[in-house]
DNA sequence: AATTGTACCACTTATATAGATGGTACAATA
DNA sequence: TATTGTACCATCTATATAAGTGGTACAATT
């Protein structure tokens, strides 16, 4: 039911989101329906298992399925509802609304993404640059 | 007057713009001073006219320094009040807050990392991942 | 003619990290 | 006891890109 191309430049484990809310969406998987086991689906598949079970806790967040511990993974009741909105639609929009701010206030691409890195690593305050890259000149 | 350190981990453009405001700070650059030319300190420094560009080239944006086109760059009449005001330090507070707005939504930092990168680079829309670091499980 | 800042072209190197893999271990269960 | 999801340890490869180098060319000036 759930295949994947290795060969693909796409991520497995999107593969596996993709193929998963598929068959949610054709009705293939219904609101309760249980999905194989982490281990079982990798086994299957021939891929890790860390793989797998990257794609059902990120479907679980976007509540497109729910994790019930020891008893398995199932289809989230609401899941229909909620195969579009993920968070990565929502990021995409935000995300462009404010780089367009940094863009406007004069800001480089470089520096917009060097704040970025530090920012998501923790660093309180880049030392290490000012950027723009030097083609930009 | 100018001094860099080649082996520093610090980017050479960046101790340039360093030194520059120290010396703007310190009044061993007055406002309307001329800068040496850029490739006259680039051949004093020993290093790439690029990359003395790229330090002037900042230094204007910021409102630092001015350039005159074929008449030399000179020290901005407002230089003073502008070595602390420069894109970084604004950036880093607006996308420190950003950042913590994408998190609060559930986002992890690798989706934050892959949207922002698709922004940056002009892509519309992702399709090509949904992340989060495996070893974030 | 020489110099100014600027704008392209291309290239190399180093670093960050996304993606995937592998193993081990745990509590809760049937 | 076997299975569930989950957590943490680690390593490898490929890609993106920041930083720097190098060359050429241009208009506007002195």
């Amino acid at each position: 039911m759930i295949t994947i191309d290795l060969d693909s430049p796409e991520p497995l484990f999107n593969q596996l989101m993709t193929q998963i809310k598929l068959a949610v969406q054709q009705k293939n998987l219904l609101p309760g329906d249980a999905l194989p086991s982490i281990r079982q689906l990798a086994t299957d598949l021939d891929i890790n298992a860390k793989t797998v079970a990257k794609a059902y806790r990120l479907l679980e967040r976007d509540c497109v399925i729910e994790s019930k511990g020891y008893r398995g993974s199932f289809v989230h009741s609401e899941a229909l509802n909620n195969l579009d909105a993920d968070i990565k639609k929502w990021l995409n929009e935000v995300i462009a609304q404010d780089v367009s701010r940094y863009r406007e206030a004069g800001a480089t691409d470089s520096e917009i993404r060097i704040v970025f890195q530090d920012v998501l690593s923790g660093n309180k305050q880049s030392i290490v640059s000012n950027d723009t890259k030097q083609t930009e000149e």
